[in-house]
DNA sequence: CGTTAGCACTCGTTAGCAGTGAGTGCTAAC
DNA sequence: GTTAGCACTCACTGCTAACGAGTGCTAACG
């Protein structure tokens, strides 16, 4: 479809216009090493790049920018991707081989770190619990109307609710409720817990237990609320260094969707997995139109555990940071595996 | 110190301003209503009141400004505080209202309010869990190396971590050393679980049970990291829409600021309980020396939970701000007074 | 003596305008 | 097919002039 020439033109154009965040002009690239070109030629393909859309022009008498077109095009064909530099790997490297207790923190220092070494913004998907499946349960009284309940899942994922208990009700009954859910409930997926607790166990629990009607409604009220997973943003204010975000109300739009969790979480799942990158346009999200997105998937035998992304401009350093998830979303899941196994 | 004169057109100046970001000129305050002087009266007093230290003056030929000592002065002396409006009451009202059963989401979800409804950025801290005392212990056992320890407080915090666990172990020993860490350690405050753990435990423990020493290596482990409450925050992106930070490089301190979670905690913890106002150069971070900090810790029976603070420019909206926090601050006190109980 | 009208002065802001230079498209010659 | 040459475009810079909001000072007023 393109020229070798014009494959080079484009490639030496997107380069120098992530590096400079300035439009390229012709003669510059033919100043370059290894282009064996005049100016004049240059232009006259630049031309022509243009006319195929991969090439735009923000007035008549400046240089060429990328379009997304160009960009998707330099993602799909053209970039060298940069094996991730000594110090970065070490960083990554040593981060994961220390000991942590907390999945949480875990994923909050990993969303630092990435947004630390790439200078964009860094967000992080937990783990999906989704599919978990249910290993304990647990209810530990608080008081004579509330008790907490604890549940922890196959992959050691511990979630907790609080819900009320009538007033005459016989705490010395409340283990009896226990084994019954542990028995009829364990290995059942967390989605699916809710339906089977009305399904299957309400009634057993009416026959070994008095007034747990009460106990029963407000545990499937907790157990409703989905269990979103969470979000962990970092480096939010990278974007503010970036000279094409120099103008507030552009950050603006792009801030308020970084805050606006919800939307920020429905971009994530339903992500085809393994590294997607979406350009400009290609977002969904009209706010991050001027931005790309780079997604990874970490995953453990193929399964889909949660995501790691990076947004930047679109003239972001493609070639690093396609890498540096690369790397960190495997290690993340050889964590992740080793955490689960 | 001020004669009443003096109060009155700081208080015009600084209300002025707060609507307006530009600096009051004499014109403007003398034509009020219910000022019954000339500008050339009202610039003798102002000139007076700069030099006191009240008001800047940005040049030669402009308004003046409240300098900190100013705003200081107006919160002080001359705020009138507003009632919160009906809507926002409501508003308040009716998300206390609403039966929960996370804390963690009833927190995010305040702070959001908080923010949608000042258009400030709000920075809330979860409830301190430091003086909470153990209410139960629990171990579930994920595979043959390792476990997740669960930890639920008298206030019904759930904390979780996960330990290891020696290849040789019994697994069904695990029962005694849950009972043995539930009977002895049932009360004791969390900051002191890790102590109490080696001094008293430890001897007990290996009497009864064989190989638990690497457990009790794991436990201790998990257990020193000190439970550092989460800081939630909503609407930075609002800091975007002040006139002040029209300046990309100013905001960016700021957002840099708010990104640093442990500085900001820092900021938070601390802070003597009530409302407390920082403005401008009171605070001690370079960072927000253009920002003014309102906090209120929430507490209940006089002991300090956690804190909501909202983080504006120093011309922020006192007479608004400070009754919605007290109202926040109550409420917030009040529901979770109701959930500990 | 406090208050006020008048006035010169300051200084940031805006508009207009010429000059500069980077970069282009086109054409004709190599 | 490539390139040198050239006219053209247009953002950007620097300069000047006009404007106006607001001040400080002084002198007059009640």
């Amino acid at each position: 479809m393109l020229t070798e020439r014009q494959r080079m033109i484009l490639n030496a154009i997107v380069d120098d216009y992530i590096r400079s965040a300035e439009p390229v002009g012709s003669r510059s690239i033919s100043k370059r090493g290894g282009v064996g070109f005049s100016p004049a030629t240059i232009r006259n393909e630049m031309a022509d790049l243009e006319e195929l859309g991969f090439l735009e022009q923000p007035h008549t008498s400046a240089g060429r920018i990328p379009s997304t077109k160009g960009y998707r095009y330099y993602v799909d064909h053209l970039v060298k991707l940069e094996e991730v530099n000594e110090g970065d790997l070490l960083r990554v490297r040593s981060f994961f081989a220390k000991k942590m207790n907390q999945m949480e923190q875990i994923i909050q220092h990993a969303a630092m770190i990435l947004s630390n070494m790439t200078n964009y913004t860094s967000i992080v998907l937990g783990p999906e619990t989704f599919d978990n499946s249910l290993r304990a349960f647990q209810l530990v009284p608080l008081n004579d109307s509330s008790a907490v309940a604890i549940i922890v899942t196959n992959t050691g994922h511990v979630e907790n609710r609080t819900i009320s208990i009538p007033p005459d009700f016989d705490m010395s009954e409340l283990e009896k409720v226990v084994n019954i859910l542990n028995t009829k409930l364990a290995g059942v997926p967390l989605h699916r817990l809710q339906s089977k607790l009305f399904s299957e166990v309400g009634e057993e629990l009416g026959r070994y237990v008095d007034h747990c009607e009460m106990i029963m409604d407000s545990l499937g009220k907790a157990l409703s609320s989905e269990s979103e997973h969470r979000v962990f943003l970092s480096g939010a204010s990278n974007m503010l260094t970036q000279p094409e975000f120099k103008d507030v109300d552009k950050v603006k739009t792009i801030m308020d969707w970084l805050d606006e969790t919800p939307v920020l979480m429905k971009a994530f799942t339903s992500l085809p997995s393994g590294i997607q990158v979406r350009i400009g346009s290609e977002n969904d999200h009209d706010a991050i139109h001027t931005c790309s997105l780079i997604t990874a998937s970490y995953s453990i035998d193929g399964k889909s555990l949660g995501t790691i992304g990076l947004l930047g401009p679109t003239r972001m350093d493609y070639g690093k940071v396609i890498s540096l998830l690369d790397v960190l979303s495997k290690d993340m899941a050889v964590l992740l595996g080793r955490w689960y196994k």
